[in-house]
DNA sequence: GCTGTCCACAGGAATCTCCTATAGATCGGT
DNA sequence: ACCGATCTATAGGAGATTCCTGTGGACAGC
């Protein structure tokens, strides 16, 4: 099968005149080329340089071959140019999986870091819910994530960055008292976020199992799919919700006004983590998963210190 | 260094999405393909795919990859199709050397054969003069000709097609006795082509030969670059001339009107050949080679039918 | 005619390629 | 929770291929 070594010879004896020139050029002994010429004029079925003296003559046929033979040889240039422009962060795309609500803890930042670092890339954060990033994860079709724990899966690494609080959140400051106990869920009238995935998302299961504790299902009022609008609605007086912390802290003065909160007792606690598959990271994703724990644990520390 | 197996390995790998698959569709083992692609990701200093559970996910590189690495064996197969095409002769050029005055002899319709069979290609007849013609053969520059003898060159294959005869020509039917000695052409007022090449054309040399043996130089009062000047001033009475039976045969019915000839005693001839170096002929150059052989045989059985 | 230069060829060492066989890991189904 | 099917990784070895050195022959220019 024709090779690209042979194209290479064939080309430096075209540009040179001669075997024994472009093997100078090449680096290799005259034999050697003699024989590539050989080999790729015996597998096209034709004579590319007539023996002439002591010299070469390129045929018609070589002629005929040139443009293309630069054309291939670019076009693996070129492949290599650009596996290494993705391998050195120039160009591609960075995908990295987040749990719903990161958003509220690092989206706009995260990708502004990203980018400010590495113009060329594209960037994708993709999830919807944890428990789907992670089956992303298993299948490959993520390398990396942020997200909540658990993770029962002994071949990832779990780095846990962030923990976060769930707390009460309300526009009645009556509603507000200091203690908000399992009970006071049972009886409340809520909205939570989250529609399409209650089943798996782990907040939610976390809190039905409070509440069942109580003896009463959790049966929140209204159902939205996402935070902001849960929130919305709360500021609005039309049902009381719950949210994490973090949530609050990342939303701050874009919090609806009106709204306050107070922490549950006894209180619930979510993990965040970085997760990604055992084994080499890839250098795009090493950036993001560097920047996600810097970013998150710094969020750490902040809601921690305004706690205590 | 990267090569073309490598990338065939890797896009039938991608394609495919297993090396068990990408082996079946190539027809090799699956350890080989691994390998292929595993020094492949080697050379690029990158992975091109995640190995995950037991499957392949494409990395970024790879897609970033696949088109460079498509182009790339696209370039070959087009190379081996140009050159293919050449071979067969569908395109490409098609080089032969001529004798000067060939064109009385064969030029337009040793085209026209050429053309109709090989409707792609390009023709080409060089040459000024049989000396020039012949050191273009010797030095690589033409596969073949057709040339005056004689060709001192064991390295030549050479096949006489024609001999011609010099003729006498003039406007005065007078001065057209039967028959034209060397004496009468050096007393004669004559008007000689081929003003470049005297030195080296083969038949000035044979009259000039000839015409010293009497005693006088060969003295032409008019000397023109081509032929049909030097009958155009021949028909206007200006000068008489010779030239070959060939020419006359050739032009026919587009001979400047009021010409006649007459032959010399002795004979001159000059015998034309195909020519040739030893070993094999591109198939292109065997085309024109068996036509040029066939149109001068043919037009040599035709003359001496007319003397005869 | 002599010398330097270039191609062709031969023989052998090193490398590469590709195979078979097998181990390890994973997924889906029972 | 186990089992079989499936896929990748690895080892080892046979066979090609590549590339070298050395040499012979042909040609060009002095």
């Amino acid at each position: 099968m024709l090779s690209l070594h042979q194209l290479r010879c064939f080309l430096a004896t075209l540009e040179h005149g001669s075997f024994t020139a472009a093997a100078g050029a090449l680096g290799y002994a005259q034999p050697s080329i003699s024989e590539q010429v050989r080999l790729l004029e015996q597998q096209l079925d034709t004579t590319l340089f007539r023996r002439v003296g002591r010299g070469l003559v390129p045929t018609e046929a070589a002629r005929a071959l040139q443009p293309h033979a630069s054309a291939a040889l670019a076009a693996v240039a070129e492949a290599g140019r650009a596996v290494a422009s993705v391998r050195e962060l120039l160009t591609g795309t960075v995908r990295f999986g987040v749990f719903r609500t990161a958003r509220f803890y690092l989206a706009a930042d995260l990708v502004a870091d990203v980018l400010q670092r590495h113009p060329g890339v594209r960037v994708e954060l993709v999830g919807q819910n944890s428990a789907e990033v992670l089956e992303h994860l298993r299948k490959g079709r993520l390398e990396a994530a942020v997200i909540a724990l658990p993770v029962e899966d002994e071949n990832m690494v779990v780095t846990p960055v962030l923990r976060d609080e769930l707390v009460y959140v309300s526009a009645d400051p009556a509603r507000l008292h200091a203690r908000i106990t399992p009970a006071d869920l049972a009886a409340a009238q809520l909205v939570l976020p989250d529609a399409s995935w209650r089943e798996t998302d782990t907040t939610r299961r976390q809190l039905a199992q409070a509440v069942q504790r109580t003896g009463h299902p959790l049966r929140p009022r209204i159902e939205v799919e996402d935070t902001e609008t849960a929130l919305e609605i709360a500021a609005r007086g039309l049902a009381d919700t719950v949210t994490w912390r973090g949530v609050l802290h990342g939303l701050a003065d874009r919090l609806p006004a009106g709204l306050g909160w107070a922490p549950l007792r006894p209180a619930m606690y979510e993990t965040f983590a970085v997760v990604h598959r055992e084994g080499e990271l890839s250098p795009a994703s090493r950036v993001v998963v560097d920047l996600v724990t810097a970013r998150m644990r710094g969020l750490d520390r902040a809601m921690r210190a305004r706690t205590g």
